[in-house]
DNA sequence: ATATTATAGACTGTATTTGTCTTTAATTAT
DNA sequence: ATAATTAAAGACAAATACAGTCTATAATAT
């Protein structure tokens, strides 16, 4: 069990989003660059990043993409949850009402009450 | 990123044996059937729980598995870590001294910190 | 010796992850 | 209107990880 690259990749434009919070839309060209991957597959990552409502994007000349919420208002677990989804990390379907499962919901809940609590703009 | 398959079947391996402690070696046949999967695929299992030295193993005539710690010094983390491994769940390749990985470890930490002080005897 | 038990390793199928490539849709500027 | 620019969507492919089977080997007790 791992986080994916994805998920590290949305953190890092994340934060390079919230550095450059109140400038021109980024469109995807340069952030490819920046980032040090394809347009294509960051394309993907950004899209997973709108659809999360986290960012914003423009098609058409000057279009790109954008902050869409206050960078005071953007956790750790939001970009988390953008690409990795929203399931448990575990799950038991051997018993219902597992007492394993509960005691891993429990664990898991420490490290996502972490991860809510932290901010991107905390580590910019 | 989930938890695998394996790692439900384990805790749940190491809750039976925690229950039936003191009892005779438990041998693979009856142990697949009671856990309701294949021979070979729980000896994979068993045989990490035993590298990991939760439990051992002897060969021969009434061999079988049993516990190898006190039920009140097996953590939920140890049986984890048995099965996945003991690699953080987040790492960046992309910076050294990166502060997204710092929060993603501490995150991880919480988490982790919390199974290491629960014991598979708390739910039999 | 033989029966019984675990261990090891090769192997297969499936699912997930990490990408690429091509087409389509939306917007702006002329 | 049209052309240029930009993102979105979806089909595809390669690589990796996971789940599971099968067979052969090693160790132990009787």
């Amino acid at each position: 069990m791992k986080y994916t690259k994805a998920t590290n990749y949305a953190l890092h434009i994340m934060a390079y989003f919230v550095k450059q919070e109140g400038k021109d839309n980024l469109s995807l060209q340069p952030l490819a660059s920046h980032m040090n991957i394809s347009p294509t597959y960051l394309s993907k990552i950004l899209t997973q990043l709108v659809k999360a409502n986290l960012i914003q994007s423009t098609p058409g000349v000057n279009g790109g993409y954008s902050l869409r919420k206050l960078k005071t208002e953007i956790s750790f677990y939001d970009v988390i949850q953008a690409i990795e989804g929203s399931g448990a990390l575990f799950t038991c379907e051997m018993d219902h009402a597992c007492h394993i499962e509960r005691v891993m919901r429990d664990a898991e809940e420490k490290m996502v009450n972490y991860l809510k609590e932290k901010l991107i703009y905390d580590i910019v």
